[in-house]
DNA sequence: GTAGATGCAAAGTATTTGCGACAAG
DNA sequence: CTTGTCGCAAATACTTTGCATCTAC
């Protein structure tokens, strides 16, 4: 297991509140990409008072610190997941919402090739696959 | 030169407004990704009088019917072109915002071929670069 | 102790919708 | 004619923010 987003936070120098930790503790748990709506939801389970605008202040400020990343699947609500050393890009069943992830290195080098010839320097991307399950 | 979008509203039965004939002519025309403001700014040089509502509800309207494909690039608003038989993907210069459109026939066949290895038919997909220009 | 965080409600954006008037086929 | 569209303004959905209070360090 490597660092705990608590951790990350003590690292990057953000201060840690109670309301953090338990946003925080949630995300770690999370082994899908909730929306600040169903984060929000999981977060109320355990300290009813905490406001969704903190949630919202708070993904943000994660986001930026480079703890948690933010996805903006198609039509849908910004989704957030922890950030951790393997990247991965998505592959979203349209008809269940269900999200697998997956690597491709080959995809990767390309990304970054197609960049080169036009002269860019690859900062980000974003790679998302919509498919349907095949009857087979 | 391939269809209009407005031959392509006859050939799909989308009944031609006056406004619709409009925003058709002014996506007909854009080299680029308007977001419906843009468009709606446009459109209003041709007749001030079309609210923006119809603008809104027109881009839906041709993005349904398979005439008008819309971006949701991070951060920003949902942007729209025109959609035709060639397929291409975008490379976006974070520091201007510039787009530039890419085809990459490699990185097709394996998105495809990721899609499958999980099962899936790939019905659609999201490819989106960042980057920034090079120094050099 | 102090800078920064929180809760609340109000304000922003982007987009959608109800409705009566109007126009395309 | 009749069904669907338009313009308008109000409504909705998501997210941000001002401000007084509170809390981590």
């Amino acid at each position: 297991m490597s660092e705990t987003i608590e951790q990350k936070c003590i690292a990057k120098g953000v201060k840690l509140t109670d309301q953090r930790k338990i946003i925080a503790k949630v995300m770690s748990d999370a082994n899908d990409h909730p929306n600040v709506d169903e984060l929000y939801n999981r977060v109320s389970k355990i300290d009813s008072k905490i406001s969704i605008a903190t949630v919202y202040r708070t993904v943000k400020l994660f986001e930026e610190s480079g703890i948690l990343t933010k996805h903006e699947f198609k039509g849908g609500k910004a989704r957030y997941e922890e950030l951790n050393e393997s990247h991965h890009d998505h592959l979203i069943d349209v008809k269940s919402g269900e999200i697998i992830e997956f690597v491709d290195e080959e995809i990767e080098k390309l990304q970054k090739k197609v960049a080169e010839k036009y002269g860019y320097d690859l900062v980000d991307h974003k790679l998302e696959l919509y498919g349907v399950k095949k009857k087979s």
